[in-house]
DNA sequence: AGTAACATACGAAGGTCTTCGTTGACAATA
DNA sequence: TATTGTCAACGAAGACCTTCGTATGTTACT
C-alpha cells in the first residue's frame, strides 16, 4: 500500500552520480565511472551497484532499451538542491533561512558580480514584500 | 598513530541532540531526552548511547564528576553551521556560494526586517571587496 | 536493611551504505 | 569457432547508524 511520495535524500556517493548526470544529460554506468574514477579509485561494479539503487529509489531513470543502460537524473539540479538546503535549514538551522545565507555569504569569498546578482534578486524580493 | 584532526559530520540524531545542547549550553542525557521525546518517541538508552558515542567522536565533550555526566557541545552552533553549509556546498552545489544564497531565498519567505539585514552584510562585502 | 528510582555501560539486532568479486549473457574479433 | 572484452545482475562483507533490553552500580527514602 505505502508508496514513497518523495525521493529520499542521495547520499555522497549518489550526488557524485547525479552531478556527473546533471553534467552530461544522461550516461551510461561507464561514462558516470569514467569520469569518477578520474579524482576517486573506485570500482566499476561499484558504480554500477550504486546506479542500480538509486533507479530503485526513484533518484535516476534508465533506459534498458540498449545493452549499455542509459541513466538520467529523475530530478532537476535545482530541485535537488533545493531540497537538500530545505533539509539543512530545518537540521542544523531551526529554520531560518536568513542564519543560513549569512553564514554561506560570510564563509566563501564572493566576487563582486556574483555579489551584484545576489543584490539584485535581494532588490527582487524587497520589491514583492511591499 | 593517525588521529582526527577534523570532527565527523553530525548524523541526523546526533543533530537534533546538539540543537538541545546549544540551546541550553550543557545538559546530562535526561535533560536532552526530555526535551526530544517530547516531539518524538525515543528510548532513553538510545540518547545515551548516542551521547556516548559523540563523546568518542569528539562532537560533544563529558563532564564526568558527578553521578550524572554532564554534556556540552564540542563545537559552537556557527562552526558547525559552517562546516555543514561547506559540506553541502561543495557535494551539491559544485563550489557555488552564490547558487546556494540564490536557491535559499527563493526558497523561504524572508521578511523584511532580514532582508535588510542580509543587504547589510552584503554592503559590508562589496566594501571589503575593493 | 531493604527497596525503588535513576544512572552508566554493554552488547546485540536490524537497517543502510559502500565496496567489490563472481557469474553468466552478449558481442566483437582473431 | 574459440577467445577476449564488455555488460548487468547478484550476493556478500564490512562499516556505520539507530534502536533498545539487560546488567550493574549508586542514591535516597522507608
Amino acid at each position: 500500500m505505502s508508496e514513497r511520495v518523495t525521493t529520499p535524500r542521495p547520499t555522497d556517493g549518489e550526488l557524485a552520480i547525479l552531478r556527473v548526470l546533471w553534467d552530461r544529460g544522461e550516461c551510461t554506468v561507464r561514462e558516470v565511472h569514467d569520469k569518477l574514477s578520474a579524482s576517486s579509485a573506485i570500482g566499476y561494479t561499484t558504480v554500477l551497484k550504486l546506479m542500480q539503487i538509486m533507479t530503485e529509489k526513484g533518484l535516476v531513470e534508465r533506459d534498458e532499451s540498449e545493452r549499455a543502460h542509459v541513466y538520467r537524473p529523475a530530478l532537476s539540479e535545482q530541485k535537488t538542491q533545493k531540497q537538500l538546503l530545505g533539509d539543512l535549514l530545518d537540521r542544523a538551522f531551526g529554520g531560518s533561512a536568513t542564519k543560513l545565507v549569512l553564514q554561506a555569504l560570510s564563509t566563501r569569498r564572493t566576487s563582486g558580480k556574483e555579489l551584484a546578482e545576489i543584490r539584485s534578486l535581494l532588490a527582487k524580493l524587497e520589491e514583492e514584500a511591499r
